[in-house]
DNA sequence: TTATAAAGTTAAGTATGCTTAACTTAGTAA
DNA sequence: TTACTAAGTTAAGCATACTTAACTTTATAA
């Protein structure tokens, strides 16, 4: 069975390579997981000797099927855990995340399972992330686009939002967006790439780093 | 912080000890782990050099507040997360020990306080043993005692039930035996130190192994 | 009192997973 | 094509937590 660490090592590799087979550098993923690149190169010659990954001395990494069964079982613990933590004991979207950081390498196959069941096998968790089902397979297929390639004037629906970030988080329910809310793009200002969104009656200025962490989906016929 | 394997040492030392200040030995606590006797001498040093206990070479250790504190906080952990699992998730109370044995290491203290809270703040987990509150104190008094210790023709309540042996909780379940079951001490047979007991109308004989893991409590008035 | 067995400790070695420092390779700009 | 910089690797070292083998201490029975 694979560790904590190299759990987190084939999370952040299938996470960087967005789910396909694209290589991944030790540079981002050492910026990824806050690791020295010292680190990486040492564990990347383990995950390949263990069939995980594909490595080849200053190629990359590129993930194999091994290493993204065991990145989709513990991407599905984290998310089946966040949406378990919000609906069934009551914590809020901002608080789930790092919960489930420890909690889904805790986490057996039978419970999470049971878990799973008593939700009712969702599709999404609490952020709008796609939950992978018992074989890895996603629920359902995500549409979205990040929030910058919106366009002004025109009315979006909030799909996903970047569950990393507690602070921001905890801003976005400030102002009262959520998951599925639907929001008017007012302008898009170039000095800052910051947006000016109109949510009910309030508007509200998101700023570049803000922007980033947002997607959306489209609402038909606006 | 202490980890992982740190919070199991204090947790066995603090069992082992019983609670109060008993000395406890390298070999006995050896055993408990399932570790060489080495690793003890080791570890030893270490937990008496952060202040969790005290340790003098060939003595034997006693647990310290600091101590005790990490294992209470532990044990409250698991028996929370077991009552849980058994009420929340409807998991059986022979599946919940190991489970629990992960999660206890995984949980922040804002994680089990919620939980505590959601389970309305009980007093024992389903295997009977009492649950710490916060601050490290039983929310009640255990007066119960060792099966063995029982008198033929009396009836007696099934108090408590070591949670540890997957196999002993559910054959008593098998048999109809729950937690505050009354039975009646039909004999007690000398040569293997087994005990006849009645649950309702059937009779059952349970060995010695299976008497030193169920503990009783006194009926009024039988 | 002493021999001896049981209990406990130390030392050396292993595996994991990290660090910094020194070095190598790859890619790019002049 | 070279020189430089960024990216990546290796080597040495550290902390944790374990092992086995050799040794020491303690307790006890003759």
């Amino acid at each position: 069975m694979a560790t904590i660490s190299k759990e987190n090592y084939l999370k952040a590799i299938y996470k960087l390579a967005k789910g396909n087979g694209k290589v991944v550098s030790s540079s981002e993923l050492a910026t990824e997981l806050d690791v020295s690149k010292a680190a990486i190169s040492e564990m990347a010659k383990k995950l390949a000797l263990q069939g995980y990954i594909n490595y080849q001395r200053y190629k990359g990494i590129k993930i194999l099927s091994k290493g993204k069964k065991v990145a989709l079982d513990v991407i599905r613990k984290h998310r089946l855990w966040e949406l378990f933590l919000v609906n069934t004991l009551g914590l809020s979207w901002e608080e789930v995340h790092s919960e489930a950081e420890n909690l889904e390498h805790s986490t057996t196959q039978f419970l999470i399972d049971k878990i799973d069941e008593h939700l009712d096998f969702p599709m999404f968790d609490p952020h709008g992330e796609p939950i992978p089902n018992k074989n890895g397979n996603y629920r359902s297929i995500i549409n979205d686009f990040a929030m910058k390639e919106c366009e002004v004037g025109k009315v979006y629906k909030i799909s996903r939002v970047n569950d990393r970030n507690k602070e921001l988080i905890k801003y976005l329910t400030q102002i009262n967006i959520k998951l599925n809310k639907k929001i008017k793009i007012v302008d898009k200002l170039r000095f800052d790439n910051s947006i000016i969104i109109e949510v009910g009656k309030s508007s509200h200025s998101l700023s570049e780093k803000l922007v980033e962490n947002i997607f959306l989906t489209k609402v038909k016929g606006k």
